[in-house]
DNA sequence: ACCAGTCAAGGAAGC
DNA sequence: GCTTCCTTGACTGGT
């Protein structure tokens, strides 16, 4: 079974090999030479944190990794906006990503993201169009560093969030979807959500996106049980893999007795219908529910 | 060393 | 039109 290692291994965590960030109160609250210093530092120590996880995946026999979107804290903030390039520690930065893409390439793991919930290419405000393109396109330009397959073998996943008319929503979602680089266009896949007008169901991507437009739709199971629409989770399944050009790459989580949040293990494994899918696995335990999956397996 | 409070984001809901 | 909630993990400041 293929299973995916989301964001934070535990197991390292409790090394002190942790992710680190600073907040834009903190970043204003300090002279600015020492706050730049700080926040580099801390880039670049989650670089060296992404890279670690990496190995300790390929380590343990995880099979892709779901590379944090909290990796380069406050540098799409509207009052800084730099690219990783324009920090003064760039080069230390671009050798670590320089050593990580060689660890990729020599080994099995399949690499992606799931850039914040946040980010919407759906709103009616510019100012939010404008953050999100430049958030993913702040991903697409770290998986390109890292020498990612420019398409859907490293996907970025993201939510189709808001509520409403769907053809209203999705023609917004399709005029912004424009903007994008293909970087992030030949990567950019849609999850299935369960917002309260139950919108974004598997079904209704499918219908939308995938047919008129190609993108392939992320099946994620819990999602999946809270907003079901019309379909069995077998068939919504196997409709979401219909829609992938290469292998899936799904979620995979429990809630807590009939709720959205985490559990911390799993009780039962993802189901694959006899299909080849990568599953990540959204449980608290991280790596350490993962070893389990594998031992039950 | 530890703990409680803070921080950041966009959308939805309620007043 | 404002506030609050949702979520998450690490930072922050006080003990």
């Amino acid at each position: 079974m293929k299973l995916a290692l989301c964001c934070i291994s535990n197991e390292l965590a409790e090394r002190g090999i942790k992710f680190q960030t600073m907040t834009y109160a903190r970043f204003s609250a300090l002279p600015h030479i020492q706050a730049m210093d700080t926040l580099c530092n801390r880039i670049l120590n989650n670089f060296k944190v992404t890279h670690e996880t990496i190995k300790h995946c390929i380590a343990t026999g995880i099979k892709g990794y779901r590379l944090s979107s909290s990796i380069t804290p406050l540098l799409n903030h509207p009052d800084i906006r730099m690219t990783l390039d324009q920090l003064p520690n760039f080069n230390a930065i671009a050798d670590e990503i320089d050593a990580t893409a060689n660890t990729i390439a020599s080994n099995d793991i399949r690499i992606s993201a799931h850039p914040s919930e946040y980010i919407s290419l759906t709103s009616k405000e510019d100012r939010v169009i404008d953050n999100s393109v430049l958030d993913l396109e702040m991903h697409a330009m770290i998986f390109d560093l890292l020498q990612l397959p420019c398409d859907y073998r490293s996907p970025l996943n993201i939510h189709c969030r808001q509520d409403g008319d769907p053809e209203e929503i999705s023609s917004r979602f399709m005029s912004n979807f424009a903007r994008l680089s293909k970087s992030v266009r030949n990567r950019l896949v849609l999850e299935n959500n369960d917002n309260a007008k139950g919108v974004w169901s598997v079904k209704r991507l499918h219908d939308i996106f995938h047919m008129r437009h190609g993108i392939p739709v992320t099946f994620d199971n819990l999602h999946h049980k809270m907003l079901p629409g019309d379909l069995s989770e077998q068939e919504a399944f196997e409709l979401a893999y219909s829609t992938w050009p290469t292998t899936p790459l799904f979620h995979y989580s429990e809630g807590i007795g009939n709720t959205r949040n985490h559990a911390d293990f799993a009780t039962t494994l993802p189901n694959s219908y006899g299909r080849n899918v990568y599953h990540d696995v959204e449980l608290k335990g991280k790596d350490w529910a993962i070893y389990e999956m594998l031992r039950s397996k």
